[in-house]
DNA sequence: TAGGCCATCTGGTCCT
DNA sequence: AGGACCAGATGGCCTA
């Protein structure tokens, strides 16, 4: 894994050093607002009939002109959506196993055990979200240690001071709040303490185990 | 057996 | 037009 630009601590992973997946674009999310619950599936052949759709702008009407492509027989029609529909399952498979091969790598920079069951993939998340947070923490409270800030382990909540449990609670239902700042999503859980400090970290102290 | 997790299919939407 | 992305639906597998 290459240093993060932005000062995010580097993991030093020993069996994975290339980039273990390509990073398939930049693209943001473009649309924020889910989709209104469509129960019903509009067969393929009323697809024209369907002018709007959720994301936003209204989808300008299709209207058929004559002539512009040689019209098919209806044998034909069916076979070409049975084959496009065939391809397009075939890329969307192949986009789940991406996505979940990225989750697979994302799995092995995470400290577990060989022998630990396997995470979820929401567990995955939650806990590489969690853990970057405490190197994170790690990073910035070395840098104050450089100029002899000194930070006991007692006061960012270690595990000693029973607060295991805290981290049990990483993947409890609140953790899904979907915040994307450590800090705020700690902030939206009062129970939630920060899990060591980094003088904890580096010292071992903290196992796979006390994240969960 | 209920519930959780997962893979896959599918249709809609957006983008190139 | 075709690919990427997304979310809903469905069915299989596993576990408490």
């Amino acid at each position: 894994m290459a240093p993060h630009p932005s000062g995010v601590p580097a993991v030093e992973v020993t069996h994975e050093t290339e980039q273990p997946f390509p990073v398939a674009s930049n693209k943001e999310v473009t649309c924020i607002v889910s989709a209104p619950p469509s129960p019903t599936r509009v067969p393929a052949d009323c697809v024209e009939a369907v002018g709007s759709g959720c994301r936003g702008a209204p989808r300008k009407l299709r209207v058929r002109r004559g002539g512009r492509s040689r019209p098919k027989s209806e044998l034909a029609l069916s076979k070409q959506r049975r084959s496009r529909r065939k391809k397009a399952n075939d890329r969307e498979r192949n986009r789940m196993h991406n996505l979940n091969s990225a989750l697979d790598a994302l799995r092995g920079v995470l400290p577990t055990f060989p022998d630990d069951a396997k995470l979820t993939k929401i567990e995955t998340l939650r806990f590489a979200h969690n853990y970057i947070w405490a190197l994170t923490q790690t990073l910035r409270i070395a840098d104050h240690s450089l100029y002899g800030l000194e930070q006991p382990c007692e006061e960012l909540g270690s595990p000693d001071r029973g607060s295991l449990g805290d981290w049990g609670s990483l993947y409890s239902p609140v953790s899904q709040a979907g915040s994307l700042s450590p800090a705020a999503s700690l902030e939206e859980r009062p129970g939630l303490q920060a899990p060591a400090s980094p003088a904890c970290l580096h010292s071992g102290a903290l196992t796979f185990s006390d994240f969960l």
